[in-house]
DNA sequence: AAACTGACTAATA
DNA sequence: CTATTAGCCAGTT
């Protein structure tokens, strides 16, 4: 368990395509790894750039955006996806039923 | 070693 | 809708 776990979530993130979400147990769950939602948390907090992770398609189940460390991070999460199409509902929250990645 | 901490979740109340 | 509980586990104190 480790940095090779880590490659691993970062991969599943790779697959979400662009356009579309999901929730950090969804991610966990489609590494092989259910129950693991916290550490794909955390192996996006550790993410250092330069890197080619999409980690703004990865929200919380609730589907919003999960507030991290530095403020503006959200933010920068929704233009993010707002610029790929993904636009929050009128709560600031996002529809999975329409945006949630299905593999 | 033990306690604490998180970009989490599902189930209950 | 909010609050609480319990499960989760790699880092950090």
């Amino acid at each position: 368990m480790g940095q090779q776990q880590y490659t691993l979530f970062y991969n599943a993130v790779h697959a979400i395509p662009r356009g579309q979400v999901a929730t950090y147990g969804q991610v966990a769950q489609y590494c092989g790894l259910p129950g693991h939602a916290r550490m794909v948390g955390y192996a996006l907090s550790i993410l250092q750039e330069p890197h080619d992770v999409p980690w703004h398609r990865v929200i919380n189940a609730r589907g919003e955006i999960s507030p991290g460390g530095r403020p503006g991070r959200i933010a920068t999460q929704k233009a993010l996806l707002m610029a790929e199409g993904v636009v929050p509902d009128g709560n600031g929250r996002i529809n999975l039923r329409q945006y949630q990645w299905r593999g």
